[in-house]
Parts: C-alpha cells; sequence; structure tokens
DNA sequence: ATTTAATATTGCAATATTACGATAAAGATA
DNA sequence: TATCTTTATCGTAATATTGCAATATTAAAT
C-alpha cells in the first residue's frame, strides 16, 4: 500500500507518531534548535544556517506548524517565528511519558 | 530528490531524526510499547495484538531491531524479544536533551 | 525424515516524503 | 508606481515507506 493504517492504532499511538515524523527529519531538528536557541523571534537566515533551498525550508517549517509547534506571525516579508512553549512541554510529557513506561524484568 | 540530504547536518541531528524515525510509526510505537508491559519475553502473537500481516510486524521489527531498541534471540521459532534497557535509556536521554534546550525570551 | 509452527525474505503496488526551479504573493522602500 | 526582499505555493522528479501475498528459513515435535 504505502499507506500507514492509523484507524487500527490508539489514538495516544497516532498522537506520538505523528509527532515523531516531524522530527524524523535532521532538517527540522536543526531548525527547531535554531529557532529555539534564538534569544527573540529571527528566521529569514534559515535557508542560509540549514543549507537547504528556501522552498524546501519553507516547507519544513510547515511541518513543524502543522503539530502547533510555533507561533508567531507567519505570511509576509520580516516573519516572526518562536516556538510555542506551551505545545513544546506538552510533546516533551508525551515523550517522557513514553519512555518512562518500561518493564525491567526481561533477558 | 526524495532523499535526506544527511551530509549536511550534524551527527546528533541525524542521530535524532534517525530514532525519530522509527518511532514516526503508530505500529512501532505499539509494538515497543507491548513489548515493554511484558513480564519476560513474549512476541509470536504481536501479529494478532497490533492487526497487521506477519510481513509488515516482521518488518518493523526490524526497523526497531536496526537502532538497538531490541534484545534476544532473533531467528526461527518461539523469538525471544525484549527492550534493550541500556538503548532505551539512551534515547530517552537524546529526547530529554533535546526538549530540554529551548530559550524562553519569545513573542 | 516429515510435519508443524513461527519468523524472515522477496517482490511488487500504492502512497508519502524530500528537494528544488519557477512563480506568486506580501510588504517595505525608493 | 516600480522595485526589492522575503516567504509561500505549484509542479515535478527522485527516492522512501508501507503493506501484503508468496515463498523461504528455522527449529522443535512427531
Amino acid at each position: 500500500m504505502g499507506a500507514s493504517k492509523t484507524h487500527i492504532f490508539s489514538p495516544v499511538h497516532n498522537e506520538l507518531a505523528h509527532v515523531a515524523k516531524v522530527l524524523a527529519h535532521p532538517a527540522r531538528v536543526a531548525i527547531l534548535e535554531y529557532i529555539s536557541k534564538q534569544d527573540g523571534c529571527i528566521c529569514n537566515d534559515l535557508v542560509d544556517v540549514i543549507g537547504l533551498a528556501q522552498p524546501t525550508i519553507s516547507q519544513h517549517l510547515n511541518e513543524i506548524k502543522k503539530i502547533g509547534l510555533l507561533k508567531g506571525t507567519f505570511e509576509g516579508k520580516n516573519l516572526c517565528y518562536c516556538i510555542n512553549q506551551e505545545r513544546w512541554e506538552e510533546l516533551q510529557h508525551s515523550f517522557h511519558a513514553f519512555f518512562s513506561n518500561i518493564n525491567r524484568n526481561c533477558c
């Protein structure tokens, strides 16, 4: 097929997978880290910093936006992207919960 | 293109993205959670539990194996899969480090 | 040695992702 | 208005992922 059978999985599993998919590209990890390290809202140098073409960066930013990790102004010249901290912490908790949930009795 | 330009990113970013890619499918999240909740090493019922065909499950398990998250016996009949706890904690730390690293001065 | 039960591999079709050139749109400035 | 700068969108090619039927492999049991 090629399409994931999301309907057979729980909302929690689908949510985590959906978010992980956004982190599943080094450009998006790099973009997130870069934005999170800026003092304020800066973005018009992402193309130079990351090293991908402008349309590609725009697409990656869109993926990040879609899971609610960015807030700010998005259209036209001189944007102002920054991390949506509430959402960031939400995802942090999701991953923490996933990783904390492991049984120790094993081979 | 279609292929990620991994060579332009740092090893840390590539590593996190690589691991996130494994978590970027609900079946693999469900498989990991299921295995981690078993008392010991159990796996021959994954096909029933998850609800995908046996070759598909086998492929997903292989993806998980490739990042070192599983240990045990792998070939033939009556396998014994379980979570590689050291590796699990390593990934937990990687994600924790990534999510902890965020600046608060923003819009 | 055959059968049985469980997992792995192969091959392929359907779909998704990645990347970028070309172009459009939005807004500032001359 | 015209131009410049910056980001968004469109179109498309290359590659990757997902899923399963068919088949192979592995090892235990009979």
